[in-house]
DNA sequence: GTGATATGCGGAT
DNA sequence: TCCGCCTATCACT
């Protein structure tokens, strides 16, 4: 389910299937019927993140941008491909396989100066090797609002969401409210190199999993608590129960549109 | 079957 | 600050 890391590792799969054969698309549901006329048949040159956002470069300047929003999936498989159901916006299928998108925030098709653009309004992410920190520090040090906040904002750092947010400041002991001008170089750096940690290893394994084995109920003998994401977490929706390092109540509020956790305790 | 919920985001108020 | 969008899942009846 779509922070960065998940987007990332689309693009990976999608290079892997599809890259260097022509596609043929579909919409079953019908509306990127458009769209999908105008991929069959063109080659995919290549597939890749910025952030949640999925491109597909193709041939003669034209580009697929994705977003998956809050309920978006992309599922892939060995061709023969499942019957189309009428919620698959889209349908791609090349070199034996098949990959379905269903429920994206976003699909359609943009020119390269379009692509310029969306690219010119995201930070840096942590996941791209071009990826340059120093301007995501430029926008927090001068920033009077809360560190949580920077974090969400796609334009400061690109492809972090809920979970890798709690989860960052958590690790490296940051109080959420804490503005980005108090943050202190030293401290963004410790948290701009725990973001691509994380967000690595949640490519490799294809869920978020932040919590280091010293703390790891698994470690201690007993099961692993999994949410419904999938992985082993230090805050996120843990709201109310015990910090796994302190035994301190977790805390939640809404901060913005969002919900927020950490421990008052290990984060101050 | 129904309702609540969700890792996102843009537009209206 | 709220609403709407798009979909799947799970805890309930």
């Amino acid at each position: 389910v779509p922070e960065g890391h998940t987007i990332h590792r689309l693009a990976s799969a999608h290079n892997r299937l599809f890259a260097g054969h022509a596609l043929r698309a579909d919409s079953p549901q019908g509306r990127f019927a458009d769209g999908a006329a105008r991929i069959t048949g063109l080659v995919l040159d290549r597939a890749e993140a910025h952030g949640k956002h999925l491109l597909h470069a193709y041939g003669g300047d034209v580009w697929l941008h994705v977003h998956l929003g809050l309920y978006g999936r992309f599922d892939d498989g060995t061709a023969p491909p499942p019957e189309p159901v009428p919620t698959v916006r889209l349908r791609l299928s090349a070199n034996g396989h098949w990959a379905d998108l269903r429920g994206p925030n976003r699909c359609e098709l943009l020119t390269a100066p379009q692509v310029a653009a969306l690219r010119a309004r995201l930070g840096p992410d942590p996941l791209r090797a071009d990826a340059d920190p120093s301007l995501a520090w430029e926008r927090i040090r001068r920033a009077r609002v809360p560190v949580a906040t920077l974090l969400l904002d796609q334009s400061v750092v690109a492809g972090v969401g809920n979970v890798y947010r709690a989860e960052v400041l958590f690790r490296q002991a940051v109080p959420p409210h804490l503005p980005g001008r108090e943050l202190g170089r030293e401290r963004f750096d410790a948290v701009w190199r725990d973001l691509v940690t994380l967000m690595r290893e949640g490519v490799r394994a294809g869920r978020i999993d932040t919590v280091a084995d010293e703390h790891s109920p698994q470690a201690q003998g007993r099961a692993p608590r999994q949410d419904r994401h999938g992985g082993e977490v230090y805050v996120y929706r843990r709201a109310g129960m015990p910090c796994l390092v302190c035994g301190t109540p977790v805390r939640g509020a809404t901060l913005g549109a969002r919900r927020l956790y950490w421990c008052p305790t290990c984060q101050r």
